[in-house]
DNA sequence: ATAAAAAATGTGCTCGAACACACTTAAAAA
DNA sequence: TTTTTAAGTGTGTTCGAGCACATTTTTTAT
């Protein structure tokens, strides 16, 4: 019942070669309609899995696979990215798949662009892209599709239907989740979504989850709550946020849109008459940090780590062992407080 | 410098033939001083990664791994668990590795004892168990190993260092996860932890996360929760439930260790004016359903099926590549709201 | 010095799928 | 009927690791 069956016991039943069984498995053609009838008689009997083992083994092709991902050096946000990567690197290193990162800086369109020439150059089969810059990516996947080059993005999601798969997070619904929380810590009063970042790079991400976390209280017509939005950008983030803090004395809860909250915990730890609800996203160390003394209440993790793997893994198992590729891989949205944050921490 | 060596190429560079290469890489002795430095020397040069798929194709032994489930159907509890098991079977079914689910009555002790027999008839190589029996499983495991087949357990923990890996949730954590979510639903009040069982099966179990639960309040000193306890057994749940209602007409929030909150759930559903806050366990359909209509806050989620997947898939993975087997697994503890559910229901 | 034993080394086959190529049989054309 | 072409079928090799066995070299005993 469970025996593992091969071509050669296949071609014994049906009393032909194993030549024209392969023939009828892969439709190869050449085969007499007596001989198609036997075989198939056969395997509608028997449950013939083909040794994937085997059929690999030929197979001498080393499959390339491009990362390309900004510099964690640059921008510290990407460091689980790297884990990610590398942890399918080793898996993946007894078989015939190649996973190479290339880094360029997450300020620089300039450098972007020029990644994206090394890693064609470099002939891949198929790459990974952090698409930070919006158009540039879409003209990248052009070029890749030219050279039939499978293309998955993570983290952002852009709209090209060259892109083979997205792996990454309901960005709308996170803002949801947060402003659910939010709702259970207060019950009324002023409530910030802050905007930060360097760059504004990461426009539509940030917009998204803050319809999302607007939609929550109108959906529910929470009018005791009173929303405003606030954008802060690199060199004056703390200067700006403390003139706000100045104008809207009664605030009660900020819902910080990046991985920066813990700039704003730092700010908020120097005034200690202050009692603010803050939910941020993001496991990195100083939101980590925060969750433990208390600062910071909720974290929602996004899961960078596993976003990439996973990126990469969807790609390694298509060119080993044939898997589909998925067009879209959400990943749940977690809710971190300072209880359960240690297993999402590896 | 990313090329595939083969023993081939290390006999070649090395200038000996491939049988001693062999030889070195499993010290299998015989292998003259001289001889040894050259392959040795090769070897520290390249990086030298054994083709699993080559190595596989040999090994024609098929591996038995059984798995030892409550009947879903008695108890459909363990539903995911079957799911997660179906996984692993699609998974590796095109490889050398044969998994059989084995189900037992779990009221019965007696039908587990002899569904272990029926196991061991089937000669294994490794089992997966839910030890539903604590003492059962103890003399069952000791067979086990003299037999050695190497044993896994997953949800429920027994001590017995016979058991090679573990894979389930911190109880204790996910109790306190739980009291820090009730604290910020309320913030003064009694608070009951409810234990719903048939049987009382799971009685480590419910006294861990009770045990987590209370260990948060207390250590908060937060003097103005009263933590009462109760326990519901089967044929009389709804009517003592009601009793202690009225026993207790300040309640305001729930607390149920067990998968069965809706049960709770159901029985104030029809008691219009009472708010009370509910915390209970697992992603159940009836569960799910009390968190959309806003009578369930929140849901940890246990992951049953991921615990029976990886039960399983860590052993597939030891056989066929000889991965090691870790001592536990410890899945994170989700926290599941009405608007994070869907992302964690397959 | 020669035979016997031991040590070291090499050869060749296996696993299952895939595919190239050789071969046989049947059908169509001369 | 014979030749040519096509259709159908079978054989043999490859992939890399692993291991049995044959062969060669070295060491020890007689």
């Amino acid at each position: 019942m469970d025996k593992k069956y091969t071509i050669k016991d296949i071609a014994q039943m049906a009393g032909v070669s194993k030549g024209t069984v392969d023939r009828v498995l892969h439709n190869r053609g050449k085969v007499s309609p007596a001989a198609l009838e036997k075989i198939n008689e056969v395997l509608n009997v028997i449950d013939y899995e083909p040794n994937l083992i085997a059929r690999n083994l030929k197979n001498t092709k080393i499959y390339k696979i491009c990362v390309l991902l900004p510099d964690p050096e640059i921008d510290s946000y990407w460091l689980p990215c790297v884990n990610g990567i590398q942890d399918a690197v080793k898996e993946f290193k007894p078989y015939s798949v190649n996973i190479t990162i290339q880094y360029f800086n997450p300020e620089s369109k300039k450098s972007f662009v020029s990644a994206n020439n090394a890693v064609l150059n470099l002939e891949p089969d198929a790459v990974l892209i952090a698409p930070v810059f919006h158009k540039e990516t879409i003209e990248a996947v052009k070029v890749y599709e030219e050279s039939n080059v499978i293309v998955n993005t993570f983290n952002n999601q852009i709209e090209s239907n060259a892109v083979k798969c997205f792996v990454g997070q309901d960005l709308y619904k996170s803002g949801r989740v947060a402003a659910s929380l939010m709702n259970l810590i207060l019950s009324e009063g002023q409530i910030a979504i802050v905007h930060i970042d360097e760059s504004l790079k990461n426009a539509v991400h940030m917009q998204e989850k803050e319809k999302g976390f607007r939609s929550y209280f109108e959906e529910k017509k929470l009018n005791s709550f009173l929303l405003t939005t606030l954008k802060l950008k690199h060199p004056n983030v703390e200067s700006k946020f403390l003139n706000f803090l100045e104008e809207n004395p009664d605030l009660k809860g900020i819902f910080i849109t990046t991985s920066k909250a813990y700039q704003i915990a730092t700010t908020l730890s120097g005034l200690k008459d202050k009692k603010i609800a803050l939910i941020g996203y993001d496991l990195i160390e100083k939101n980590v940090n925060y969750l433990n003394e208390g600062l910071l209440h909720f974290l929602i993790h996004q899961n960078q780590k596993r976003q990439a793997y996973l990126g990469v893994s969807t790609l390694a198992e298509h060119f080993l062992y044939s898997k589909e590729i998925p067009e879209t891989i959400l990943l749940p949205i977690d809710i971190i407080n300072v209880e359960n944050a240690d297993f999402y921490i590896y």
